[in-house]
Formats: structure tokens, C-alpha cells, sequence
DNA sequence: TATAAACGCAACCTTTGGGTTGCATTATAT
DNA sequence: ATATAATGCAACCCAAAGGTTGCGTTTATA
């Protein structure tokens, strides 16, 4: 069982619970309601997103309360931020890279130092 | 086919590969050298990154060299910093909320669970 | 106490995901 | 012209994902 944020994240009705319970936890049939699948569908999704920490569930009674742990999305914005700078320099990665190796193939002269 | 960015990342040796290619295109072979798996299988997960915009094949020759388009991690990570400032601040939601939750429901007789 | 609400979860189904082997195609090299 | 490198892709397999129905359990309430 492959149980990351990455893949917890990756499916929108999961996004969208994290979304409803971002602002005040939800008790499981609250969240459920929200949705036109069957609570048990509900229910598992819920579920996957306990297993990896994004959702911690406290009971009360006979209600489950879940909140989300958002600072389990550290992980997917780190891994993302690491790439922005890349992508906002744009440092023409491709152009350059494909020129040089054009240059390269075509005349049997040095490369680009 | 659900061809979004949150589902190509999930996949872990996804992310290698835009990892890989982030500094520079590699044609696909050269990619799949890399990874333990199959030329195949390489090829498909790279498929799916050009489904969904985050890889761009550019032919030369015989070659076709696979570019990361970073810039459409920005879908990532807008959604992820929406809810920084709430898991940064710690607003302790749970705490807030359920006690609340608890004082209403309950008689004045404040017990821990 | 009986009933209903709020679950957890097993059993089952269908589609998708990720992997493989094998073969056809195109471009480069000999 | 022929061999080989780089690749696309069909056909197939198995496990996981996402869904359903149904039922048991615990807790609140009439």
C-alpha cells in the first residue's frame, strides 16, 4: 500500500474533503453529505487520507470529527517549490540544450564550452 | 482518462522523471536507462506527462528528447499555498472547535475524552 | 427499552495503473 | 542495401482504485 501525499492528493473528491475540512473539522457523515457517492466511498477516501496523516479523526460520542493536518502538504510544496525557480527564470533549457546539440551533431566541431 | 497534474505526480517514478529532466531534455531511451523497469513503461509514464502538459517532446532525428514544462506545477502548488497560511498560523481549529463542540452539547460539567 | 443515528467494514464489481513481451517503423551508420 | 539504434504501440497480465450493497456495532434519544 502506497500511502504518500503525493497520492492521497491526487484525487479531486479527496481534495475537495480537504478542502470542506481545511476551515472546521467535519464528522464523516457531514463530509459525506456534501458528495453524490455513497458514504462508504466517502468513508475510504477519508480513510487513505488518515493512513498518510493528512486527516487526524477524533471521536466524540457516536460522531468522528476529522480535521485535516494540513501541514502534511509541506512535502508536495516543497517538492514543487524546489522547481520554481526554473520555471519563472525560464532559463530556455531546451532551446539552448537542443541548439547546442544540433550544432554538435551537424558540425563534427567543438561543443559550446 | 483523467489526465490532470495532481495524478501525474502521484506516481513516484514520475516524479523522478520530471526530476531528471528538469535541467535538461533527455531523449527517451537515455530516461529510461535510469529506472530498473522497462523502456515500455518508461515510455507510457512519460505519455502520461505529455497528456497533461508537464513533459514536451521535441524530435531530432531519430531521437525525440522530452523537456519538462515546470510551469504547470504552478496548478500544484496555487492549491497547496492556499492553505499555508492556515497550517502555518495553527489556528487550532480541532482544539477550538471541539471544545466548543463540547461545551454546547455537554451539560456545564467539562470533561476530558 | 426500543429505535434511530453515526459509524466501520466485509464482500463484491468494474475500471485504471503499471508492468511485460513482441513487433513495426523510421533514421543513422556501415 | 543492410544492420542497428531509437522509438511507438498493440496485446496481455495482475494489482490497486474507486465504487456499491449490506450488515454489525456503538451511542444518543424518544
Amino acid at each position: 500500500m502506497r500511502r504518500d501525499v503525493f497520492q492521497a492528493i491526487a484525487d479531486p473528491t479527496r481534495r475537495e474533503i480537504i478542502n470542506m475540512i481545511a476551515q472546521h473539522p467535519l464528522n464523516v457523515n457531514a463530509v459525506a453529505e456534501n458528495f453524490e457517492v455513497s458514504r462508504t466511498a466517502i468513508y475510504k477516501h477519508i480513510k487513505m487520507l488518515t493512513e498518510c496523516g493528512l486527516v487526524v479523526i477524533t471521536q466524540f460520542g457516536r460522531e468522528r470529527y476529522c480535521e485535516a493536518r494540513l501541514e502534511r502538504l509541506a512535502e508536495v510544496a516543497d517538492w514543487v517549490e524546489q522547481y520554481r525557480k526554473v520555471w519563472t527564470e525560464r532559463l530556455d533549457n531546451l532551446e539552448n540544450f537542443l541548439d547546442d546539440l544540433e550544432t554538435k551533431k551537424r558540425k563534427p566541431g567543438r561543443k559550446k564550452g
